[in-house]
RNA sequence: GGGCGAUUAGCUCAGAUGGCUAGAGCGCCUGCCUUACAAGCAGGAGGUCACAGGUUCAAGUCCUGUAUCGCCCA
């Protein structure tokens, strides 16, 4: 017998298993499932490929894994596909910034080079996040692992961007977009961040045309007047209504421009009046296109002032411009005021540079067509959210969708397959790429541009499948599951998957969704790396193993929205590890002589056997409906407080003189111990694999691998009443002892006598019948049970339940502090009996409730009564 | 500005369809190196469930309002 380490070491064996599960293809689908319970998928929330493991994926991740590892030992051909995406402006940052480093930019490098190294970044870097998360123990099936950019993904791209064209919802459209000026591209609305910041307001006069005062306009962005091409009042707005359709002078260029009337303005903002720039702004691009307004851009891509503004600004930045824009404004003296303002700002999610919004041409996909199923599919609860509440989230987004921007000025990506051809202007979409124009036969160039990641991803749950070819994964493990994500991203990934799955595929990706809760450091802020504020979960996989993490995980996933995490709290799981770990350390040595391993009958086991039985069969059922609602937290306690409050608090400790004495009665309760053991570990195996797995090669050596081991099955029959209720009674017994002992500071080593007053003979017999077990857990030296009115003189009293439990304490107890503490509990109990008695005598509550709440209530009642009187009597007792 | 959520022990959080004598982990106090575990054992203290109304026989749980905080969207 190989001896345990008193501690639990969690390194070795990590690793060991880990190696010993993949190369034994547990992880990996079946080409063609065949179990009859059928199949279990989940797509893996693709991480960013130059990420690398954070909380979030730890906690997202490890609830995958939860779920598909009892999946598996249910017996489900189970799926977990992996994979990553390729992250266009991540890539791009990251290369750019090496670039930047070596002196040279993307541009000088030209397009094809950049793809060259890029790639070869990525499989440099790649790879990473995936050997972080087989250390977590995620039974991913490697043998699948996907990337958004490979052959299999591009092909399901091109399909779904020609199809999405030929039926007309794909088009491009010149339009103001997010323009991040550092990125050099166009990105989505939900790629950006919106904060508020302290600025300014400038109040900027405009001269009439004509003569006279004109205008004075309030703008946050001076330097964007330069490329003005209106003022707007409000139309109800009487200061103002003689100056409509009047000109007046744009300063610093000389322009004339007209005063228009609109909706839009808020005649409370300002002056009242406004300036209009619709190439640099999204409202005053509306107000443009109504007005028919010229649209004139002043910016470059990288933000500097172009030819279209006067000479003097040219080449300079939007900072450098609005410096030069007030001075010279003051030096005309048409600068009025300058006031204080908080402004909202825009700024690139990826890179928090300020977006300037840009008049450019872009592709579209037009998402009011397409949202209206996603729609529909989770009101008739085909798709179901969970935590419900999150659907209103859905349908909030989903009704007031704006279409998508599609393009994207970067080469790291797929690129759009739309050819032009300068012969005869045709435009043509394919999924072949063309050598000719088919119309005239002229050159074709390629859009230059790439499609957002994002459109990629949303293909994920059938585009690593095969889609749009007619592949066994796509027949067999299409449509998935659930999906397993965090809510912030229920717009840029939930949504789209599901209109994509269902536009392209005709069905929906999944059945559920499970949002996960969001992971704050320990003052409640979001944990970022970027704020320092992230802590790397495999230095906490090193400290105290993955299980530790995984349980910690669990535990902390409740149906909030979020929970706090800092280091310490890893603790509960790494200190449960170790508890685990030492109750087989415990149990193992009497297990070794044991010729039979299975359970003892009914009519072998004693009282305490069959309690823990009882036991276990409750905390299966607990376990299982929380799985069933998703309530992870529910599931890691329910099997914390079985295993740690009641196996090795109670029953390990009850069982200790039978195995002490050894036997046949040391033998069932070995054999018990074990099948509760055994059972515990397959309920705990998805949450913590690594060391359940260990305990059970050891605990059940001929039992193969827990990980495909029979999830517990339900077992009504080791469902117990009695034994809870008898052993409920033994247990507050010793209680009370201890109870007493403490109070009246027993040192450790004495043991003491008790006398036992119980209501009937049935229960004198019962606890008759477990004297060993008292005399254990009490370190009780001798008992008596006595008659209903015996009450030996100088005694501590303990009340618990229906039973009166003496201790003798000649000497040592201190009368008056008995007396005292007596005192205390009558009056306890005479508050509970008053309360009671008023809740009873309401005819309301009587007439009104439900009649098993009467009765417990008046069963209560009645216990509290007795306990009373007891206690009372008791206290007669001391004069 | 709109939506969502939170407010329960010193701290972090559970309390599904209203029936609780309100739980857990950590922390705290007392006593223990009792031959599985000091990452442990035993015993204990600690809460008018943010506030104000309301519904109900019954409210931490439902409704309305207020305050503070957080997240998301515009």
């Amino acid at each position: 017998m190989i001896e345990l380490a008193p501690k639990y070491d969690p390194h070795a064996l990590e690793d060991r298993w880990y190696k010993t599960w993949e190369e034994g293809g547990f992880f990996t689908a079946p080409d063609e499932p065949k179990s009859e319970k059928g199949t279990f998928v989940i797509v893996i929330p693709l991480p960013n490929v130059t990420g690398t493991l954070h909380m979030g994926h730890a906690l997202n991740n490890t609830l995958q894994d939860v779920l598909t590892r009892r999946k598996r030992m249910q017996g489900y051909d189970t799926l977990w596909l992996p994979g990553t995406d390729h992250a266009s402006i991540a890539v791009h940052t990251v290369i750019e910034k090496e670039l930047a480093r070596e002196g040279t930019t993307r541009f000088d490098m030209g397009r094809e080079k950049f793809l060259e190294y890029a790639w070869a970044w990525k499989k440099k870097y790649g790879g990473i996040i995936y050997s972080q998360l087989k250390r977590l123990g995620a039974s991913l099936d490697w043998t699948r692992t996907r990337f958004t950019l490979e052959p299999m993904m591009s092909r399901a791209v091109r399909e779904a961007f020609v199809t999405y064209y030929e039926d007309g919802l794909i088009y491009r459209g010149t339009r103001i977009v997010n323009w991040c000026p550092r990125c050099n591209t166009a990105i989505s609305d939900l790629e950006v961040v919106h904060e508020t910041r302290d600025g300014k307001l400038w109040y900027i006069r405009y001269p009439g045309a004509e003569g006279g005062n004109g205008v004075v306009v309030a703008t946050t962005r001076p330097e964007t007047m330069l490329g003005d091409t209106a003022v707007a009042v409000h139309p109800g707005d009487e200061r103002f209504g003689d100056l409509i359709g009047k000109e007046v002078v744009l300063p610093l260029t000389g322009r004339s421009i007209p005063v228009v009337a609109d909706e839009l303005v808020d005649p409370e903002f300002g002056t009242g009046v406004v300036k209009v720039t619709p190439a640099h702004d999204a409202a005053d691009y509306d107000i443009g296109r109504k007005h028919k307004l010229d649209e004139l851009v002043v910016m470059d891509k990288n933000a500097r002032m172009n030819e279209n503004a006067p000479a003097k600004y040219r080449g300079m930045t939007r900072e450098e411009c609005r410096k030069a824009v007030v001075e010279d404004l003051q030096l005309e003296g048409l600068l009025e005021t300058t006031k204080a303002y908080e402004l909202p700002a825009a700024i690139c999610d990826r890179c928090k540079t300020d977006i300037e919004p840009y008049l450019s041409e872009q592709w579209w996909l037009s998402m009011k067509e397409l949202a209206e199923p996603a729609v529909d599919v989770v009101k008739s609860g085909e798709v179901r959210f969970v935590p419900e509440r999150w659907i209103k989230v859905y349908y909030n987004w989903m009704e007031n969708v704006r279409d998508w921007c599609l393009s994207r000025q970067l080469w790291w990506g797929h690129r759009i397959p739309v050819w032009y051809c300068d012969g005869c202007g045709g435009v043509i979409v394919a999924r072949e790429n063309p050598t000719e124009c088919p119309k005239c036969g002229g050159d074709l160039r390629q859009d230059e541009d790439v499609l957002d990641t994002w459109f990629s991803s949303a293909l994920w749950p059938f585009g690593t499948m095969g889609w749009p070819d007619d592949t066994a994964d796509l027949r067999n493990y299409f449509p998935g599951d659930v999906l397993v994500t965090a809510p912030d991203i229920i717009f840029l990934w939930v949504a789209r998957m599901i209109f994509s799955a269902l536009k392209l595929t005709g069905k929906k990706p999944f059945h559920t969704v499970y949002l996960h809760p969001m992971i704050q450091d320990v003052e409640g802020r979001r944990m970022s790396k970027s704020l320092g504020t992230g802590k790397d979960p495999l230095d906490i996989v090193d400290e105290k193993g993955a299980d530790a993490v995984r349980y910690t995980m669990t535990m902390l996933c409740s149906q909030s929205q979020s929970f706090r995490l800092w280091e310490k709290r890893f603790e509960v799981g790494r200190n449960l590890t170790n508890k685990m770990w030492n109750a087989a350390r415990f149990l193992l040595p009497y297990l070794e002589d044991l010729d039979d391993r299975s359970l003892p009958d009914e009519d072998e086991r004693e009282l305490v056997d069959s309690w823990i039985l009882s036991r276990t069969e409750k905390a299966r059922a607990d376990v299982e409906a929380a799985y069933e609602g998703y309530r992870f937290n529910d599931v890691a306690n329910t099997l914390y407080q079985f295993f740690w409050g009641e196996y090795c608090d109670w029953y390990l400790e009850s069982i200790k003189p039978r195995l002490y004495d050894g036997g046949k009665a040391g033998a069932v309760a070995a054999r018990t111990a074990l099948y509760v053991f055994d059972r515990f570990l397959r309920l705990m195996h998805p949450i913590m694999p690594y060391i359940t797995e260990e305990l059970f090669s050891r605990l059940v050596p001929d039992g193969g691998y827990l990980i495909v081991a029979k999830w517990p099955e339900p077992a009504p029959e080791l469902t117990d009443d009695e034994a809870e209720a008898d052993v409920t009674l033994l247990f507050d017994i010793i209680r009370g002892v201890r109870n007493v002992r403490a109070e009246m500071n027993v040192p450790p080593g004495e043991l003491v006598d008790a006398k036992v007053v119980v209501a009937d003979a049935a229960r004198a017999m019962m606890v008759e019948a477990n004297l060993p077990t008292l005399f254990g857990l009490g370190r009780i030296k001798g008992m008596e049970l006595v008659a209903v009115g015996e009450r030996p003189a100088k005694s501590a009293v303990a009340v618990v339940g229906d039973a009166t439990v003496y201790v003798p304490l000649e000497g040592v107890v201190d009368l008056e502090e008995e007396k005292t503490r007596l005192e205390r509990i009558a009056e306890e109990l005479k508050l509970n009996v008053a309360e009671l008695e008023k809740k009873l005598s309401n005819e309301d509550f009587i007439g009104k409730a439900p009649k098993n709440v009467v009765a417990r209530e008046t069963e209560r009642l009645e216990e509290m009564r007795a306990r009373l009187k007891r206690t009372e009597e008791n206290l007669d007792a001391f004069g």
